[in-house]
DNA sequence: AAATGTGAAGTTGTTCACAGCT
DNA sequence: AGCTGTGAACAACTTCACATTT
């Protein structure tokens, strides 16, 4: 994994960014219109100094003595002009998943979804055209490092890769790694008995 | 998620050991029989000191001017009386997923997997007769904390959530989140344009 | 010469304590 | 009075520099 230097801002602070905005979204479901950084901090499951150590990184939102407008910060974090929104110009809130490739576009398929499934030749094709950016690689470990290989090749920049090895990729572009044996080991440590 | 106080030996320490370890295994699998902390922490993606330092929390398992001995340093990592092996008393390097439950457990599935798929009704009994003490969640949102107050009331103590919603379990119950959208964000973060 | 192991220094992230608004 | 915002203290983690061993 790279380190994309922007100094200020740590990096889990934009991790937990994620969370405060789903939780947020939620509140605003839930028709609350305001809240103190002590509840918001409980529903992401962090402490309530680090949420306002969080947001300020990023502006002021909230009003002492009052708390946060719910609508307001979801605006304010995750929307217009500020925190992730004034870095990289995002439209909406989440990504959208625009296609799928497999080796073996034709299979059967028991779980209807939405996406077009393509075969891995009309890839770069297709991630040119679309200007794609981002690319989710849930394959295995003996062809993960080609796959990557093609997508870097294609003008992809962010893997999130699910396969346990450490893939070579040029200095621009960052991987993601998620482990699901990591994460089993990481619990098992750490659960009592 | 919780703080299981172990000093001494870093939460992050213990997160890596699980890579290194898969690293190492890739390494007797090529029939390699030693090798340098600078090779093994570029394999496992992370700097040698590093390594060495990690290495150093559990004892000396190299030789100076040499490097590691990859089969010693396997058992010495990962299976016999070292590392977590010392704390958890693990039988195998591995995780075995014994059973699926699902709500609709009769649906048409076009995977074939070797786990028996159960009802939910059947969870407690199952939990219970196994001794399982960890489950990996991926229902939605909407019904993950009532899926986790089963789990919890079967005697699970560590969850690998995948729902982005904080859990609320008790102080000695391990919740491990993996969210993919957060995943995502954080990677389109950090990419170059 | 080559590579480990480790105290010390540096860096990053978290929490505290409280000043300052509303 | 209540709650935010923040400098300062603290804790965790990483890297450096180098002594030490083979």
């Amino acid at each position: 994994m790279k380190k994309s230097e922007r100094p200020g801002i740590p990096r889990k602070t934009v991790y937990r960014l994620s969370i405060y905005l789903r939780c947020l979204a939620r509140l605003r479901e839930n028709g609350i219109g305001t809240v103190s950084s002590e509840a918001l901090a409980k529903a992401a499951g962090v402490k309530s100094t680090q949420l306002r150590k969080d947001l300020a990184y990023f502006g002021t939102f909230g009003t002492r003595g009052l708390g946060y407008d719910v609508a307001d910060l979801l605006v304010g974090v995750g929307h217009l002009g500020l925190a992730l929104v004034s870095y990289r110009g995002f439209e909406k809130e989440g990504f959208e998943i625009i296609a799928a490739f497999d080796a073996e576009p034709g299979r059967k398929r028991d779980k209807k979804i939405k996406q077009p499934i393509y075969a891995m030749e009309d890839l770069p094709e297709f991630v040119g055209r679309h200007g794609v950016k981002m690319a989710i690689v849930t394959v295995p470990v003996s062809a993960v490092q080609e796959v990557a290989n093609v997508l870097v090749k294609c003008g992809i920049t962010g893997i999130l890769n699910f396969a346990p090895i450490v893939l070579d990729v040029p200095e621009d572009v960052m991987v993601n790694n998620v482990n699901l044996a990591i994460e089993l080991e990481n619990l098992s440590y750490f659960i009592q008995d």
